[in-house]
DNA sequence: TAAACAAGTTTATAAAATAAACCAAATATT
DNA sequence: AATATTTGGTTTATTTTATAAACTTGTTTA
């Protein structure tokens, strides 16, 4: 009847966080800060689940001499998304 | 951009009961819990909070002897489903 | 009469979400 | 030059949540 949300993107920040990422294919720690309007704690620790779930890829560099983290959406999460607004149907079309 | 995902209902069992009682405009507590699959404690837990918000009216009574609880939705409830609908969609706009 | 069942409720605990505090380096201010 | 502020984060602490387990009250069944 209902199919189970993922967790882990059945959360505010996450699936923005994810949704930003399906539609942009690259996003850094700031875009995403702003774009989702989220603090920086937050989204730090969010961006770390995501990462470890294997959703997301994460890479961080300096840019001249700040730090930068890029973020990017793997198969995995694009999937994950997928049926997670799949599962979301099944709370709403009936 | 993304618009706030209502706290009480992002959260799988609330939104399976409200998807349920959109549809369905009076349901029990075991209609429900077996529409839903909950366990009887979580959906009870649940129950309370839809009707402390008053997006769901719970009516107390006894069935022969039993003990009956029916609950349907409220118009400030079914107002609520659409809009978390709607700020659902700023999430996944395509 | 005791065991099982029904319909819930209460309580305990693990997991989440979030903000606050922190850090290291760079840049701006006095 | 010394100090303050900003940037780009991370870590820690706290409050909420979600959920299952245990319990209650009464009923039916063996």
């Amino acid at each position: 009847m209902f199919k189970k949300l993922d967790p882990l993107l059945h959360s505010e920040l996450r699936l923005a966080v994810m949704s930003v990422l399906v539609n942009c294919e690259e996003a850094d720690f700031v875009y995403l800060r702003e774009s989702t309007g989220a603090t920086a704690g937050n989204l730090s620790v969010q961006i770390e689940k995501l990462s470890a779930a294997g959703y997301i890829s994460v890479e961080k560099s300096f840019k001249g001499k700040k730090p930068h983290t890029k973020c990017r959406i793997t198969t995995t999460g694009f999937k994950a998304f997928e049926e997670y607004i799949e599962a979301l149907k099944t709370y709403f079309n009936r």
